[in-house]
DNA sequence: ATAACGAATCAAAAAAAATTGATGCGTATT
DNA sequence: AATACGCATCAATTTTTTTTGATTCGTTAT
């Protein structure tokens, strides 16, 4: 009669998204990915004025939860929203904030 | 040119709701309040099969976070979700796991 | 080849969160 | 009024996460 319980691997997956989204800084960074689009790190770490190691720390917790992607070219590492991944996820009534625009 | 960075409280109320969730406890208890509505303390300890006093800690975790409801009768604390809250936070796509269903 | 740069990674330390078992508090039962 | 029950709270410990600064690695420029 219970319906059947949720899965371990499945709230393995949201523990490590909900926790990915957690904390301030990478908060801030989604902010910032989110109005900027592709972004370097080299420029995340003026825009957030955070330094280069902890912002690396906090971009890889969030690619590890799927919600960032990440491009290499040349020698610069470019960060983007996973936006599919984050609608997904979040209400849409936070939209502007983290939730990707419409466009 | 640039839009508004995003203020600091709403930074600090976001991070406080994502923490919430970001723990595989708290999101059994989301979901078996999803499940069964309104339910006391005493059978939370049965379905989840958690000490008393660590429920209690994590449901005060929600409880701050504004993502669950408390009602006192008699001797008996009843928990439900905090719907509205929820659908504001949560894709419609969490629906049947997280997310409170339509009805 | 060497130097410079962007950025990931590592190890140690610090900070925050979770667990545990005990205690206390309000309500209900006798 | 004494006992039992449901549950929150507390202090101590353990575990997890974050921060920090140094080091390393790959790419580009000289």
């Amino acid at each position: 009669m219970n319906s059947p319980s949720i899965d371990d691997a499945t709230l393995n997956t949201y523990e490590q998204k909900f926790k990915a989204l957690s904390d301030k800084n990478r908060l801030k960074i989604i902010h910032e990915l989110n109005r900027k689009g592709k972004v370097c790190v080299c420029d995340l770490t003026d825009l957030l004025e955070l330094p280069q190691s902890k912002l690396s720390y906090h971009l890889k917790t969030l690619l590890d939860a799927n919600l960032i992607l990440m491009e290499r070219i040349g020698k610069w590492n470019y960060y983007e929203l996973n936006k599919k991944e984050i609608k997904g996820l979040l209400s849409e009534k936070l939209c502007c904030i983290f939730y990707p625009d419409p466009n």
